[in-house]
RNA sequence: GCGCCUGUAGCUCAGUCGGAUAGAGCACGAGAUUCCUAAUCUCGGGGUCGGGGGUUCGAGUCCCCCCAGGCGCACCA
């Protein structure tokens, strides 16, 4: 409701420019003013228009605020206007009317007309060839929050998960099975101590420690790369057996967490589909490619990049993409995909039926048959495209959006987006528990699948689940088992998610195992146990679930107008209030790609909320009236947590 | 060498396109429960916002310089 207010003052205060000012003046004004929430003490809403204002036109910022804030008092919902400051304007509403309008609104859809036709989030995006650790984590869990953001805004988004299943990765642990252990067929495979990922986990460290013994062996590597890239062969079934049970364990640990995904496609199909032969042919039509006759690329197909001045201080700023040999690099590869992302490569992958969800859902891979097509399906061609990958590859994607913008695709490159995070990494004082050298001026030791330092995703949540199971067991000794450990789960994947989402994307989080298990304080569970307080409210009122219907039906004829005046007034209208703002945050936190203001203002809400509840009884409120105002406060915190937590992808337990 | 990012309480971090008195959590100390209430709440100490200069009604926030740290800059993936 909050939103909709805010997107008619806009409107309002520009038509009132308008009569003012005339019409080309008011189309003039900066609309980079703000309208916020204040401290309580100044009102409900703030502007700062005047002041923005003033400077446009030359006239006092005071006496502009005060003729604003006089026509303002004429909105219905308004209760008085103040001016304060150098020109703030500061509108209080009319409570009654807000919380009533709030009421008979409640259950009504909010009208969204989407901007885009289709989202496009590709994430996770790891290697199927070990365990998914602690920074894959934070990677999957950003990009399912911005899904969930976008979704909750009413955009149509789809979830990719890329899987490089021909990659060096792979093939050494083909290597490591077939060389190093003589495992040379699928039948030997299966025979390997599960979980089959966790034990790839170990199994590619000892493979590095084998190459630096003897250098020799990297031909090894060499083989079973050109072997997966072939696709045939022994090592390439081997190769096939093993990133397909890997990502259908990533999918299981994921799956803990919350996180889907609607398709998956291969790195071996995209080769196999010659993706790259029209991507290139594209960019030579283009004249985005340039085949280089002298210098130190002759002989190479390159991406010209000079000419621009954040290209131009490298030293050598052309990208090659094809190399002398004929070989195809990494960025070139990554410029076909983004095309296909886009649609528009003008081609497109076959797709099979990979996994079905508890609840039905479906996702795919992709297949080399192109004729192979799901009915009432389609994959990719987005209109906005966002990758999610480390920061350390800002780099190699700024190069792919300058390529579509050289061929000539400048909406397609605006629509590109590298949403960019920091990564995990382990704090001195966690490798020291884990037995792990550290160097002593080192405070930060990052994860590194190759030496097998990191911390394995499926361990943290089994730790957490562990945790949360004895507190449960402990407050609920009667609860059925299985119920137990459901609650257990929920609070786990709660606690993780949190714990990944509560940092700025630019922080490098340093895991620390005791911070990540925490369960008090600013964390997942504080927010779930607040979730289960305010449902208990309605469960005790016996209107569980719906506590909407309970409140039309017992509304007072009319509230006491005195009441908002009262310490509890006051504190009931900021409870109610502060619950309105979850759209605005949510709409910030996707436009700057900074999630962490979800979980800021859900967490305040919290706080808020328990604060509240410890201080203002609702079922033994002394009247009538009291209680149906108290509990339309917390109608109102129930509504937007529900929101909230979703979106977070943090699950709402029924009891803690 | 060049580019990007970071520096805020003992620790881990927030801080909204510049806005009103710099905030949380953890840790530490003291308290609160005859049931919608302890995975919670209340109170307390703790800060030269890395340093210096500038822009303006106003700077943790913007600009310049310096210091410290991280990451990136292949015919590797």
């Amino acid at each position: 409701m909050l939103y909709e207010v805010k997107g008619r003052l806009r409107a309002w205060l520009h038509d009132w420019a308008g009569q003012r000012w005339g019409p080309d003046v008011a189309d003039r004004l900066p609309v980079r003013y703000e309208i916020r929430i204040p401290e309580p003490q100044w009102g409900d809403l703030a502007l700062n228009v005047a002041l923005v204002w003033a400077k446009a036109v030359g006239e006092p910022a005071s006496a502009l605020a005060q003729a604003m804030a006089e026509a303002l008092k004429t909105w219905p919902e308004v209760a008085d206007v103040r001016v304060a400051g150098p020109g703030f304007i500061n509108i209080r509403w009319d409570r009654s009317t807000w919380i009533r309008r709030w009421v008979d609104r409640l259950g009504q859809p909010v009208e969204t007309a989407p901007r885009f036709r289709k989202v496009v989030v590709e994430h996770t995006a790891i290697n199927p060839n070990k365990a998914a650790h602690v920074g894959h984590l934070r990677n999957a869990v950003l990009g399912d929050t911005l899904v969930r953001a976008w979704r909750f805004l009413g955009e149509n988004v789809e979830v990719q998960n890329y899987i490089d299943d021909t990659g060096v990765q792979v093939a050494d642990v083909v290597v490591g099975f077939y060389y190093m252990e003589g495992r040379k067929t699928v039948a030997d495979l299966q025979s390997v101590p599960p979980p089959f990922d966790h034990y790839c986990w170990d199994l590619y460290t000892r493979v590095q420690h084998w190459y630096e013994e003897d250098p020799q062996r990297i031909r090894f590597r060499n083989e079973a790369l050109h072997a997966l890239e072939r696709g045939e062969g022994p090592l390439a079934e081997l190769g096939r057996w093993i990133s397909e049970t890997i990502l259908r364990a990533h999918l299981a640990t994921m799956e803990r967490v919350g996180i889907r995904y609607d398709v998956l496609p291969k790195e071996s199909d995209i080769i196999a589909l010659r993706f790259w032969d029209h991507a290139f042919e594209l960019l030579k039509q283009r004249e985005a490619a340039v085949y280089a006759t002298e210098g130190p690329y002759r002989g190479c197909w390159i991406l010209p990049l000079r000419g621009r001045p954040e290209w131009d201080a490298l030293e050598e700023p052309d990208k090659v993409l094809v190399r002398s040999n004929g070989t195809v690099t990494y960025v070139a590869k990554d410029i076909a995909y983004q095309l296909w992302k886009l649609g528009l490569l003008g081609q497109d992958f076959g797709y099979r039926l990979f996994h079905v969800y508890p609840d039905g859902h479906e996702v795919y891979t992709t297949t080399a048959d192109p004729t192979q097509r799901p009915p009432g399906r389609a994959f990719g061609g987005g209109d906005r495209v966002y990758n999610v990958i480390d920061v350390r590859q800002s780099y190699l994607q700024q190069i792919v959006v300058e390529a579509l913008r050289r061929m000539g695709y400048e909406t397609a490159a605006e629509a590109s987006i590298h949403f960019a995070y920091e990564m995990v990494a382990l704090s001195a004082r966690s490798c020291e528990k884990m037995g792990i050298p550290v160097e002593s001026d080192q405070k930060l030791i990052a994860f590194s699948g190759r030496r097998g330092i990191g911390v394995k995703a499926d361990d943290l949540l089994d730790a957490l689940e562990a945790q949360a199971r004895c507190e449960v067991q402990a407050r609920h000794p009667d609860l059925p088992p299985d119920e137990q450990a459901r609650v257990a789960r929920q609070i786990a994947c709660g606690a993780v998610r949190y714990y990944l989402l509560r940092y700025g994307r630019q922080t490098v989080i340093a895991f620390d195992i005791d911070e990540a298990l925490q369960m008090e304080g600013e964390t997942g569970p504080y927010l779930q146990y607040a979730w289960v307080r305010a449902r208990n409210i309605f469960e005790r009122l016996g209107v569980w679930p719906d506590w909407v219907g309970y409140l039309r039906a017992t509304r007072p004829a009319d509230l006491p107008e005195d009441y908002w005046a009262s310490e509890e007034g006051a504190a009931t209208w900021q409870l109610f209030y502060q619950a309105q703002h979850l759209r605005d945050w949510v709409w910030k936190a996707v436009n700057a790609l900074e999630l962490n203001l979800i979980t800021q203002y859900v967490y305040q809400l919290c706080q808020q909320f328990h604060r509240y509840y410890l201080k203002y009884r609702i079922k033994q409120a002394p009247d009538p009236t009291l209680r149906w105002l108290r509990a339309a406060a917390v109608g109102a915190v129930v509504h937007s947590l529900a929101q909230g937590l979703d979106i977070l992808g943090i699950p709402r337990p029924d009891m803690m």
